[in-house]
DNA sequence: TATGAATGAGTATTCATTCAT
DNA sequence: AATGAATGAATACTCATTCAT
């Protein structure tokens, strides 16, 4: 979304304003439950005009995800290709996205939400790009698991998926008006990942 | 509505087929790209004969989530009652929550992936028992966190709402015929949950 | 309607309060917008018992205005078969009609908004029967035409179609909480009737 | 939606196609009977196009009637708003109605019938705008009665209620193969109107 | 004197997309 | 760089009625 919430009605170019307007629907209804009449009357276009640019509902879904994508593969990329132990990368990586989601709440809804739904031609190039995050983020699991820093009696697969998971899933019960900033659920959460609840992690159950 | 409200719902041969066929097709298609016709003539029924059951499309959706869900609340009181430390509690509760899912996991899926289409009366009555399980589980962790087995840095939504989100999007990435059972990642997120990642976990960054 | 005002699910047996339920609705929404489930939900009894008791929704309509209008021929027989002369009689024919509205609104209502619908069998036999009341009507103003006690200029159809009208269409517009009771009304429509707006009948225009 | 309110109504080749055919068919079948199959069939137009011009069924049949309404509604206006005796204008008025409805008998019909069926938005619409039509009514009526012209002890809402309800319902009886044109009609019903039945007013029953 | 599950043809409406201008 | 009328196939859902019990 390039747009800071206040404004019913985006301002600038059509086409950014049915970029803003199809974020804004997609992240709150789901990119099934939007249609196009949704989104051009929200963007104030005509069909013709959303036509005119992108040459789908789906193309318009995809052109949302890569810009996110690749600005936070950029991110993530410089922060896991950088020196220091796995676990403090990690953290650093993880903080990192939390601060960016202050700013793209939103794409990132879409992001979970639609993701699966993308298929054909588009989702080759969607699906690629997505691994390429997600694997920017399991090597450094696996470093981690090599140098002893991380456990390795769990899969790196499994322990990035959830990671993922866990993050990608926050706005369905994150509250910005609740007791924590963004920024600080991040801290709670890389702290969990690393470390866990457990307090005393000897005691093994069963 | 031919569902009455809290008794035993009647189950006639039709009604189950309706059912079966709808969480396979559910589960493979999705909601919204499942046809009620699809449905139907899966289930070897009339539309008719299904509107006699299910007052719509989503009343059908529901349903599935609500029977699973309740079986998983019960399963999840008789766990969390018990008696023990509360992390072995939450063990057990988790490891039980993967082998009920290793039987039922497409209605599950079905949830997971159309969960946020589900609007207006429905998803109230869904959300609230929903809720009644996810408070079971935080419970839990806030017993733990009083008994000083688990961590007081990291508030008790933070650790339930993550864990769920991990269980709750291995359908995404997940395969049976991968390297690992369900079980099998069950204890590994587990694992996770508890004790986080890290091997050393004195360490801390930043 | 068998039923006064007040109690929500009419008691009796079920037959009545079919038929009360039926009154009710068609008089409210009209016989195309009521279908028979609300009838059943409304009488609460199930599809199975109204059809057991009337072989269609259209028998249940006639059914309601058979009734009535049997009652109400008889008594504009009683009437018009009087002595006296016709405006006297015709005064009283709709005088009287007026004090039984107030007790069969409801059915009145439907037979003004739904007669046209009835079709088939039904038809014949309710068409014949409502032929019959308006005959006698049309009896009575075409005696007076003969004796000279009224106009000959205007059709008999012409006045007994518009005096029934205006009568029949009461319901649209008449409130029995606003300055009139029915039976003032029914005064002031009869005068209208008989002696029309002007106070100078002579100065004809054009 | 796709009226604009208030502004002229943009009238394309097919758009006049739908309502010709639409009021066509309400008026021989109603409304209910009519579907929105037969008015594309009989417009030749596609489903889609129908519902470009007409957010639904029930938009189209208040269309054809507030066209006709907004005509009626400036003809009345101009011949209310004249000089001479309020008798004299008011036999104006209905007079130039019929011939009027002469011209527009088929959708006057389609909207007599359907009426009651349309609930809602649109039903509030027409009634405010069917309500101004009236007053202009009612408003020549009180000013007769104030001139002396018209009598004083029939209220001006049971007289013009009773006026319109009479010519209302002519689709119900008149036929325009029988003894009388519309405009024959016309004038006997205003002479009916305006000096009733009775030749011998004096001579008040009871 | 009911029950209630089932029918099946039919309904209004939606929606992503196109294309002449 | 747009418009906006039009497409056409598909969709969820309705409803009067039946019938074995």
């Amino acid at each position: 979304m390039t747009e800071r919430g206040g404004a019913r009605v985006p301002r600038g170019e059509a086409r950014d304003r049915i970029v803003a307007a199809a974020t804004e629907l997609f992240g709150r209804q789901g990119y099934e439950a939007t249609t196009t009449r949704q989104i051009v009357e929200a963007a104030q276009v005509t069909k013709g005009a959303m036509y005119h640019w992108f040459s789908s509902k789906e193309e318009l879904l995809t052109s949302i995800y890569r810009e996110l994508l690749a600005e936070q593969t950029a991110r993530l990329e410089a922060i896991a290709g950088g020196a220091g132990p796995a676990d403090v990368r990690l953290h650093d990586a993880v903080t990192d996205l939390f601060a960016h989601m202050d700013e793209h709440a939103e794409p990132l809804t879409v992001w979970a939400r639609s993701m699966h739904l993308v298929a054909g031609e588009h989702a080759a190039a969607v699906r690629a790009e997505r691994r390429r995050y997600q694997h920017l983020f399991q090597d450094l699991v696996e470093e981690g698991q090599k140098t002893g820093v991380f456990r390795g009696d769990v899969l790196a697969t499994v322990v990035t998926n959830t990671f993922l998971s866990g993050i990608v899933q926050i706005y369905r019960w994150f509250r910005p008006e609740g007791p924590l900033t963004r920024r600080e659920l991040g801290e709670q959460m890389v702290a969990l990942f690393l470390d866990g609840v457990r307090t005393v992690p000897t005691a093994e159950p069963a």
